[in-house]
DNA sequence: GTGAAAGCGCTAACAC
DNA sequence: GTGTTAGCGCTTTCAC
């Protein structure tokens, strides 16, 4: 079975071209790279057979004898959530800009799968890694795969929006401290003393980051640290909002805001504050993280934190190609997010009782 | 600048392996691809080697020079939509079972970036694709792409979720008639009479045979057809549900079910329902679908059609391998929807009036 | 069972 | 400017 398609067209090369056309393939593959100048009379008999044929370079033999790859694999922990959805989209069109090409590999939570769609991507020969999530996310990272990870980076550059322990690999990430400060800000500035914190995993370098800054905004505004107000069960989904926010009603912790790990933990966390009779923003404010458009699909719409998903998604395939192209780039980039108040928080009720 | 990466790491080819274990290259190959006996003792020095090494073949050169490519790219209408993105998901498990990988390209809604990508996805080379969404499910395609996919399905398999008008490419799809009727039946046996249906654009596909099944289904029941009760404005946001929603409550349209045309309608339609002091489901219930997490989400939960994501995913990358093997395959296949019911929806309110 | 050798389609030295 | 040529790393006849 050789490289004929499925029905009998045969597939057109530079070499069809460069005959018809009466030049050679590499005045064909000079015209198609617009590398050398080519006298104009040829090109243009070269770029109308192009498009007679609906010739496509093959992109297999292109990287095969090119420099380097014009690929860049990223790794998503999950592509259903809108948050990586939003930051790959962006990533796609700042790669398309720079004529880069974006391979997705998804691994839904599963870390076996993200080792393996890492050995995926190598073979692809990626000129460049993005790792959005999962294991280069995490704050003491799994020895096994950083050890795949370096393997890996031996031979190819690799970004990440975490920090992996132990390896010096590039990151692009948010401030997730700054993130905190901001809502923390918004909440006491409203007269909240009552916070609480919901969700997440705290080797989760962002979510410990969130707690650090929980802490320290709470000093300085002389507010003691309770922690029946910190609850997290290592997850990140609605389920897990709408657990630990039940878990708080039937232990009776008083409180007036909840701060959301992010805004699905947030859309459980309003099912459950609904679900006990209460009103959000009247009785109990309740904010978020992400900005996804999950923010602005909740009644009422909630106050969340946003990263501007293009800077970010350019800054991580800029980071990627300055590293594929061999030049330095500052080890640690970090976006700055910015607060999007919507009605979900409002003043703190007066005190009753 | 030749083929080196970017740090001196020299890469391993199949040659380096072959020198060291004392054999040719194409006994490495052989090992590799598994499609030939080797004398296990060369078999197993190789295999130490490759694990020595972490030799991963250039899936360039494979391609180069194999009989057909392993990679399905699929072209997606908009990935940061649940829908879409659950059944990637879905697709790239599949195709990943079956030693498959996939290549996702997103175009969101962006019919020029449509064509780009899709010429992208010709220079990977890939051994079929997928186009989920977009250009192929208008009921009227437009003719420059119908132009373009034809020429692509010269030399590659295309499978679709919707219908190409004027092509015979292969399709696998929502059996949207039967979505309608579940919801009707659902509806209509709680006691409803004045359904709305809201969101959409008439020459979508699926939208069409909804619209159809609509009258159809009020038809079988006797119930009088009022055009005031349908409404679209070409959109699938949430922001169109509601506007479209609040125009409806400004024409003073009586109604006691809402039937959205997917999720994110549905969202933008309860929140304009609230907004104008009704409540759900007791003044209207509101159904939608795609049956995507968002339907869990909302407040109260959503009744929505679901449709197995699974299944969908894997009749899609089945369809397309058994195409890439030049294998026959039956040109229209349907996914059978079934109905998710949840707090949205409940028996009509006693007529008041 | 295994090696030698051709070739997949392209790019990039190197000549001219 | 442009043609010739030598690979890129793999798979696959074809001999043995």
């Amino acid at each position: 079975m050789s490289k004929q398609q499925n029905n009998e067209n045969k597939v057109v090369t530079i070499y069809d071209i460069a005959r018809e056309a009466g030049v050679s393939p590499a005045t064909v593959s000079r015209v198609l790279t617009n590398n050398v100048n080519v006298r104009k009379e040829k090109r243009d008999k070269v770029l109308c057979l192009v498009r007679k044929y609906n010739f496509k370079p093959n992109a297999f033999a292109r990287s095969l004898s090119d420099t380097r790859s014009r690929v860049i694999g990223i790794l998503v922990a999950d592509i259903r959530n809108p948050y990586y959805a939003e930051l790959f989209e962006s990533c796609e069109r700042a790669a398309q800009n720079a004529d880069y090409t974006v391979l997705l590999a998804n691994f839904s939570g599963n870390f076996q799968r993200e080792g393996e769609q890492l050995e995926m991507l190598q073979e692809q020969r990626v000129g460049a890694f993005i790792q959005m999530g999962g294991s280069a996310d995490a704050l003491f990272s799994k020895q096994e795969y950083v050890k795949l990870l370096n393997r890996t980076m031996a031979r190819t550059p690799v970004v990440v929006t975490g920090k992996v322990e132990g390896m010096d690999c590039h990151a692009v990430r948010v401030d997730s401290a700054k993130v905190m400060e901001l809502l923390m800000e918004h909440l006491i500035g409203l007269g909240h003393r009552r916070i609480a914190l919901i969700g997440g995993r705290m080797d989760v370098l962002g979510t410990y980051e969130k707690f650090h800054q929980y802490q320290r905004s709470l000093k300085a505004h002389q507010i003691s640290f309770d922690p029946a107000l910190v609850a997290g069960d290592g997850s990140y989904d609605m389920e897990s909002g709408y657990l630990l926010m039940n878990r708080m009603f039937s232990q009776g912790t008083e409180l007036t805001a909840v701060i959301a790990v992010n805004d699905f933990v947030a859309a459980g966390v309003m099912r459950s504050i609904m679900e006990h009779g209460k009103k959000v923003p009247q009785d109990i404010s309740l904010v978020g993280c992400d900005n996804t458009y999950i923010a602005r699909m909740m009644i009422p719409d909630l106050t969340s934190v946003d990263y501007n998903y293009e800077e970010y998604g350019n800054c991580l395939v800029d980071t990627a190609i300055r590293l594929i192209r061999g030049e330095e780039v500052e080890p640690i980039q970090m976006i700055t997010p910015r607060l999007a108040v919507r009605n979900s928080s409002a003043k703190a009720p007066e005190k009753s009782g």
